[in-house]
DNA sequence: TCCAGTCAGTACCGTACGGTACGGTTCGCA
DNA sequence: TGCGAACCGTACCGTACGGTACTGACTGGA
């Protein structure tokens, strides 16, 4: 439990990365309990030694794949030039499919399973660490698209997190706690499209101003 | 795992449900790693061998808490007589304080984490029951206000379970998995009635008939 | 009064895991 | 060539847990 929360960098050499890829590997096929030390240090050709050197506890290994995972998933912050409606629409159904397809990634639900698994346990620090990395920087993305379609009169709000809890909740409702309790996310993944498409129409009826947007 | 997962009656006795009301406090405050046949036996003043004879596994165990704490929270269907607009508001923000209640409940939080950690391990079952028992439940009651609602002419759908599901997503939005990863519940319980209100206005902008339903 | 069933309490066993220590090997560098 | 650092593989230790077996106490019925 020494790694700082703050990492801001990376800072995890070739070595460490494999390691961490083969320890999220681990992960996503067999859950937490797959995923002891000896386990990683065999799949990963390192030893165990090497493993406490590197992240220091279990805890800290945890924390550093769910890092490192973060730090691969980096949204990308779309161009915010667009003006039309359509644009706009077309912005947010993106937005829509990418965020369910990052919450139904195998990966991601691993780790969301392995950080709920944690949260009783006192300081757990990966749900915050997780929350912070996941959540906070795809809300952040959506942030910046609702703000430009208000700034091009295209959406009306009072409160910008509001509007994102409204269209996160149209776009996932309980899909994401659906698929972590264990639902089949490949056979809803197919629907994703469409689920997009539906929840933002309604999230346009809701706060769009332009008449015409609401219906395709 | 011997239990049938078809259990309609509880079918435990009285000493029985005292061991699964220890057993749900013990999971409540320590987490699943808390959860020792051991420590459950002590709790609550029993043998492990009773343990094995009554519940067969480990796993027998968590299903039977699942199933017992299912059917202590049953949840009421209300009345189903109102036709102002007025009133079916009333009884939708109700619902939704119902609904963000149960969710944040302690044990309800304990339970999900139970199920969502075991969701990986193969053949969980838990993680179904715990959805046919809560969420499908607690969906029937908004599916039978919804269709009251539409018959009467005051909601416009043709989906119900997309209308469902848009309402569960305005009520809920990310909220449940945040809690699950460890933000403190008690803190934001105090916003539910503002929350609940802000969410079935916003239902009602989408699939309400009455003109004057949308605003409080 | 005896008997059979139930249950609490406890001791026990096998296993698995987190964490540590040690020998042997490779690699960079002077 | 010699040296030291990093590292792999493995053996080891203490602990904790799931599950089983055994003993003694209590209870209700014949």
């Amino acid at each position: 439990m020494q790694s700082a929360v703050h990492s801001q960098q990376p800072a995890y050499s070739e070595r460490q990365s494999a390691v961490l890829d083969s320890a999220l590997r681990l992960l996503v096929d067999g859950g937490e309990r797959a995923l002891t030390t000896a386990g990683v240090a065999r799949a990963a050709n390192c030893s165990k030694e090497s493993l406490y050197k590197w992240f220091g506890d279990r805890d800290g290994l945890l924390s550093a794949m769910i890092g490192f995972q973060a730090s691969k998933v980096r949204t990308f912050d779309d161009a915010a030039d667009m003006l039309t409606a359509r644009g706009l629409r077309e912005h947010l159904v993106l937005f829509a499919r990418d965020l369910l397809e990052v919450l139904a990634g195998e990966v991601s639900l691993a780790l969301n399973r392995l950080a709920i698994g944690q949260a009783s346990r006192e300081g757990s620090k990966l749900g915050l660490m997780l929350q912070e990395r996941g959540r906070r920087q795809i809300g952040k993305r959506a942030g910046v698209l609702l703000d430009a379609g208000r700034r091009a009169g295209l959406l009306s709000f009072d409160d910008g997190e509001e509007a994102y809890d409204a269209l996160y909740g149209l776009i996932v409702s309980d899909l994401h706690l659906r698929m972590l309790l264990g639902e089949d996310s490949g056979r809803m993944a197919r629907d994703f499209g469409h689920r997009a498409e539906r929840a933002v129409a309604a999230f346009l009826r809701l706060h769009g101003r332009e008449k015409g947007s609401a219906q395709p």
